[in-house]
DNA sequence: CGCCTTTGACCCGCGC
DNA sequence: GCGCGGGTCAAAGGCG
């Protein structure tokens, strides 16, 4: 099960759960091991978009997350319903009831350094690079100490647009995709025609 | 030729 | 102050 260390190097983060439906795509549902993903304040049927947990989920077929489904709390909502709410839930940080719960962490001292707002999922995938949408260029990769993984660090290709992201694997279970956003997009996702059908329900999520 | 990945070097914050 | 480790830079090479 998820180390909650994992994500102890962020300030402040937030956890956000998305299944991609009918896609090609290999990634499931990542493990939400605490129940900080929440319960959108509209709620709106739309196969399209991404799905956001009240819950713990924990399937590993996609078969099995269909029946885990039913009676199960999980909601979708139009992508332009999530983008706002989220964009909420990130500025004000949500309530009890309506909005992304930051993850309860150990303190941290403070940093002189003031970071960008971060937010971290898992997805078990075969390719470490999701297709989110954006364009993304490596420009590093690290072996961090004790795991058996690198670690790699991408950019948006975008100018002036300072996104970055990490991708790493879970050192106790390497089918899983750590991905690590910091910032948000000053653009759209890039509209690049073929191959986005199978990302086309990511647009917007991300910002 | 432009854009991308690779990879060793470098930077910097942190703990001791 | 020093060493360690994570993050970034940038040169070199690959690829379409």
């Amino acid at each position: 099960m998820l180390n909650q260390n994992l994500f102890d190097d962020q300030d402040r983060s937030y956890q956000l759960g998305f299944f991609p439906v009918n896609t090609n795509l290999t990634s499931l549902p990542f493990w939400c091991n605490k129940t900080f993903a929440a319960i959108p304040p509209s709620l709106q049927e739309d196969d399209d978009a991404p799905l956001l947990f009240s819950e713990p989920v924990i399937p590993k077929q996609k078969e099995e997350f269909t029946s885990s489904f039913a009676g199960s709390p999980i909601f979708s909502l139009q992508k332009s319903t999530a983008n706002h709410w989220i964009n909420d839930c990130m500025r004000n940080g949500g309530n009890e009831n309506h909005g992304v719960l930051p993850i309860n962490m150990k303190k941290i001292k403070s940093r002189k350094k003031v970071r960008e707002p971060r937010f971290c999922f898992k997805t078990m995938s075969d390719v470490d690079v999701l297709d989110d949408g954006y364009k993304w260029r490596k420009y590093g990769q690290k072996i961090v100490k004790n795991t058996q993984h690198p670690r790699s660090y991408y950019r948006c290709t975008q100018d002036n647009c300072r996104v970055k992201k990490r991708v790493e694997r879970l050192q106790e279970d390497s089918r899983m995709v750590i991905t690590t956003y910091e910032g948000r997009h000053i653009h759209s996702p890039s509209h690049d025609e073929e191959d986005s059908r199978a990302s086309s329900q990511f647009k917007n999520f991300f910002w």
